[in-house]
DNA sequence: ACAAACGTTTGTCCTGGCCAAAGTGAAAGC
DNA sequence: GCTTTCACTTTGGCCAGGACAAACGTTTGT
């Protein structure tokens, strides 16, 4: 890579100008190692990233696009080998059924609850690209429902949506961050006026390296301290060997790890396997999340959380079990 | 690497076992790539790990602990070559130097304020592991002294200080990141009591990929709300592209970007640049964190923010140079 | 004292190969 | 018919060693 590079993006600003990436940025961009990226090329011919004077790989944006598609079949359990000579069209329409269809593996008769219309009213806003109106319409309805519905029915289902709607090109995926981001400060400001003092069991949470996504934790973490949990937060992407210190430093019963589908499946079933032996047979770990790797591959001594729904009974059971 | 790496982990669990790190371990936990560390050992025979049975690197403890050192050291602006061979010992000492001495970029006489006894307050409470007491001190100080003052009083000098404990061997990491999260908690909830509609300028608030940390956003975020921004915070690790569209669609006048020394120096100055690049000239970027990289290297188009008291006055001059 | 020219240091990228682990499908056993 | 077993294929991480631009330092010339 060199300084010419960066100087052919500089000719045209504002025109679609025919930028190409460099092999740094398009893992930056779609999570796949540059190993990977090179292993494809070679194997399947595509990417078919141009060369600068120096030899280095430099990919059409078109290109990366599909790759980062790619990478989110790939996640859900696709081949590369299945899917990389795909044209876009198809690929999307996969992505899409994988959406609709989730993977069956509990039925939920009863889950279906209408969805509340204030759901519904959130996505509109942030359709029409009304950020300060979404955060009022969103604090109205912790009001309204008080924090635990607030947390069931209205934040719990809208990211999902909100990742269709961008999947279907409704909604660009700067509005998604924003509206996540307004999701959190919520939660966020709800937590801050619980103030009982908790007692057990001592819950940890936090992700692992590369699992960027705290929705789910602030989630999981509003649900125990509102049934009375000592909650401690580390944030995300705990280097594992801290997660293990302090759990073994605060006494921690529970460990709550939150795992989107940012993660692939590698580092889902590595990162826990790891914490599971690093960390004493009595510390539970609790994962959750909407990653398909958490529900493809079950791991003893990790229990999967099935939704936030599942929270309080699994904390029932716990308090059961568990004669303090 | 195959399942015997993790199968040695297995055994005498409890004990401190020899426990060696993959090359992938290593990446994750230092933030040197692979290439880094196989082009070190190559050179100055540090990292010197040993193989397992199939000539993959394993990486002692002591020495993953040595790298984190040392990479800290070189984002400060040593040299490898200088810095590899030395001891422990005198890495720390070194590290310890920078600390005490920031580069003296700008005298600071009338800065030196005496700190808030809450903020000795604060440190004590996370090295005796207290937080609940904190999380109560925190809110307490914030209602006593108003969210100006709170932030730049107390935030903004703690994760210094608390950092600083660390280096020294005070308080362990966990406890930093857990007491990082509280003083997000607290802005976070504050924030979200200013309801004011917010007007000119426009603010984005966000990180670029890699840094990770996002309480200098919070910071930023509660004191341009003070004055009437209109802030929309995208979180952390935006892709740069996205924060390109999103400053476009929401008509956004500033750019606010934080840097920690999480990052190394020649990621703060490609993000800032190609932003620089992609964005209308029109839109101002305000570059704040404690970064090194931002005081070293002054890129133009780039305005640098020296710490969290300079925003007021830093907005100021954006509202009387621009006329609307 | 300052600038230009030259040598050194440093990290990223390249090629091409190796191999464990996960997935796949057909044959064999119940 | 249905599961289990086993060989085969796919996939991605790791390795070696080489090349080279950019950053950094040092010396030389004015």
């Amino acid at each position: 890579m060199n300084v010419q590079d960066k100087a052919c993006q500089m000719t045209d600003p504002g025109v679609v100008e025919a930028a190409r990436l460099t092999i740094a940025a398009v893992e930056r961009d779609t999570g796949l190692t540059k190993d990977t990226l090179r292993v494809w090329e070679r194997r399947y011919g595509f990417p078919n990233p141009s060369r600068n004077a120096f030899g280095d790989r430099l990919y059409p944006i078109d290109q990366v696009d599909k790759l980062r598609v790619l990478r989110r079949l790939i996640d859900a359990g696709h081949r590369p080998g299945k899917v990389v000579h795909l044209p876009m069209p198809a690929l999307m329409m996969l992505g899409l059924q994988e959406h609709r269809a989730p993977p069956a593996t509990s039925a939920q008769p009863l889950a279906a609850a209408p969805p509340a219309a204030q759901v519904g009213q959130c996505l509109a806003l942030i359709r029409s690209r009304q950020p300060e109106a979404l955060r009022r319409l969103l604090v109205q309805s912790l009001l309204r429902l008080g924090l635990e519905r607030f947390v069931l029915d209205i934040v719990a289902p809208l990211p999902g949506l909100i990742e269709e709607a961008r999947l279907r090109g409704e909604i660009d995926s700067f509005d998604e961050r924003l509206s996540i981001e307004s999701l959190q400060t919520v939660i966020c400001s709800a937590l801050a006026t619980i103030s009982s003092p908790g007692v057990a069991p001592t819950v940890i949470l936090t992700t692992v390296p590369g699992e960027g996504q705290g929705l789910g934790l602030l989630l999981a973490e509003s649900l125990l301290c509102l049934q009375g949990c000592r909650c401690l937060s580390l944030g995300v992407q705990t280097p594992l060997w801290d997660t293990v210190l302090a759990a073994r430093a605060h006494h921690a019963d529970v460990i709550v790890l939150s795992f989107s589908h940012a993660l692939n499946a590698t580092q889902v079933i590595d990162s826990l396997t790891e914490l599971r032996q690093k960390l004493p047979a009595a510390t539970r770990i609790w994962a959750g999340g909407d990653s398909p790797a958490l529900r493809r591959y079950r791991l003893q001594g990790v229990e999967l959380l099935d939704g936030p729904h599942e929270i309080a009974a699994h904390l029932a059971r716990w308090r059961l079990t568990t004669s303090t």
